[in-house]
DNA sequence: GTTTAAGTGTGGAATGTACCACACATTGTG
DNA sequence: CACAATGTGTGGTACATTCCACACTTAAAC
């Protein structure tokens, strides 16, 4: 369960914004920009490798699922950027977000409405 | 001034942690884990070309100074993720953390805080 | 001047990433 | 069966990253 490097996100977010295994000239043909069929094939065994995704014979063809979901990848990679730039806090993290993303007193409202929603479900 | 690969973002880490210019053995011995001399050099000068280090002689050393500031850096790569994950919107990035951070309201509380502050300051 | 230590410059090896050409296998069709 | 279409497997190139060994240079000490 390696790091994803750029390439393989790009495959990565076609299989996740899918609803259905693909094979790969599916993914071929929704991905962000012009790839060979050999090419990204090479990236699909890497990342079978690496576990990220599973796959399964239909016919002639491979099914491509992923087999983690986008946001634990998005967790781990905001958990490496707080232990980066912030001693490993990802709250100090967050701060440092909203200070230079110059979010307005409203948009945390907003937030505190998604905090109070999930404190409530998990009661 | 291109992107910063994972190992040259370790060298910056020490370089904007420093309070004045380092030359090459004292980044070593302030780096996160065991380098050699000869390896953090290169990593130096690629820094070097890709403009994120400067450097001035000093008898018959070099002094090396971060030439970008690390909330520059961050922001670039907070940005990316918001790209990859949330179709671009850094507000839905942030609500992503919020969620699976499991901030409390009283995290939200310190946010406001801080939010209203970088307001009086920029008015 | 000679010697020694501290630093640098250079070339190159090892690995990982991204990509591709081509041969082979399988399925469906006449 | 022959044959075309679709997909896979394999090997291999080009490039970036990371790391290092070794020769050279400079400054200081004697």
């Amino acid at each position: 369960m390696d790091n994803l490097t750029p390439g393989e996100l790009e495959v990565m977010q076609v299989l996740w914004n899918a609803d259905r295994p693909l094979k790969p000239a599916d993914i071929q043909s929704l991905f962000p920009r012009p790839i060979r069929n050999a090419a990204l094939r090479s990236a699909l065994l890497v990342l079978l490798d690496k576990g990220h995704v599973a796959r399964r014979r239909e016919g002639r063809a491979f099914l491509y699922s992923a087999s983690t979901r986008p946001t634990r990848e998005l967790r781990r990679m905001t958990r490496k950027l707080a232990e980066l730039f912030c001693g490993g806090s990802t709250r100090e993290l967050i701060a440092q977000m909203v200070r230079t993303e110059r979010l307005s007193p409203t948009d945390i409202d907003q937030l505190r409405r998604i905090v109070e929603e999930s404190e409530r479900e998990s009661s």
